[in-house]
DNA sequence: TGTACATCAGTGAACGCGCGTTCACTGATGTAC
DNA sequence: TGTACATCAGTGAACGCGCGTTCACTGATGTAC
């Protein structure tokens, strides 16, 4: 295959962070090849590396687009609001949320190879959790960033449970308990 | 090598079990060879399958095991009192943990390799969840079971961000954030 | 604006490597008499 | 209790396979004049 346009080359390097961005959420970093995510990306794998270093460079970006998707409730450049914040939690502890990685939080799923990975992939993680940490502090009222910590420790710690159990009671337990613990929270 | 005895089998086998149940709690179930886990229990690898039946089958009782390490504290046909489970959070929380997974709680490390394997994996998981519930709302005055379950999804998720973003002020913050906030919950 | 040519996006075969699992083999252990 | 032999715990080579990465090749794109 020939050359493609350099508009083109931008539009096929998108196409492979939007790839690798849900099959990581899906099938976690270790669980998802080069190959399969140039595959979704509709290419062969040959050509990944005219537009990344390594497959531990991609990985980087896909989870900050990641948590781009994941916190596109809320606006870049605008402080978080009260409705965006109830709207943020009503869809993290969602059944759509717990059967459906792909299109969620990367924080439950790539945590812990995160913390096994380059260093680059904790920073991703950090900046993700910091500006939801902002975004939720300034849309709930009286709460201090701390608090939004460890309100979104709460959330990571749900989902991640949630998904571990598999279907049944436990998991509705789980969520019942934490629906209860996040309203004692927010509304103080 | 010629034929050991049905206690040196018996040996072995619990070697590898030890063995595997600290190999994916350190670098995940993806992460750890079959290989590895004999080398480690001393051994080659060909000989795994005379003790299971497929890495599948050892994992499933390898989480059993490491929550067995990991839930300790507890008597195992007692109650849980109020000194344990105080001491099962403060070690939750304990920077040890932090820093050596393998031989802590399996939930924050294994729960996403869980939910997207074997069904045998996930029922390991939710017992050790329910062991956990019920020795924790033992221990605490006035705690209910889904209380503690909501108690054990903000440690969980505190540990496993406390991993994924790696050394620093935020992960300073997202414990003093929960500390604070399993101090509400358990003082009530 | 038109031409000549260097660049390089994407292909697909190939690389070395480690994976989970299988298998022929060994010789001490366990058992039947 | 002693003997003959079947069993099987553990070894190490081998299996097919998919991984991340490299590379020679293609021809349209971008650029220098």
């Amino acid at each position: 295959m020939a050359r493609k346009s350099t508009a083109e080359k931008a539009d096929s390097r998108l196409r492979i962070l939007t790839a690798a961005a849900d099959l990581i959420r899906q099938n976690g970093i270790e669980g998802t090849s080069v190959s399969e995510i140039m595959d979704r990306a509709g290419m062969t794998h040959g050509g990944f590396y005219r537009h990344f270093e390594s497959k531990g460079q991609l990985v980087a970006e896909a989870i900050s687009e990641a948590f781009r998707a994941g916190l596109d409730v809320f606006d870049d450049d605008a402080p978080g609001t009260a409705e965006q914040a109830d709207t943020y939690v009503d869809q993290y502890l969602s059944e759509e949320h717990i059967t459906e990685p792909q299109k969620g939080c990367p924080m439950p799923v790539l945590s812990p190879e995160v913390a096994r990975g380059d260093e680059a992939w904790g920073e991703a993680l950090s900046k993700g959790l910091s500006t939801a940490s902002t975004k939720l502090a300034q849309g709930i009222d009286d709460m201090a960033q701390r608090e939004a910590l460890a309100l979104l420790s709460l959330l990571v710690g749900t989902i991640s449970l949630a998904r571990g159990v598999g279907e049944g009671q436990l998991r509705n337990a789980i969520l019942k308990a934490s629906e209860e613990q996040i309203r004692l929270m927010m509304k103080k």
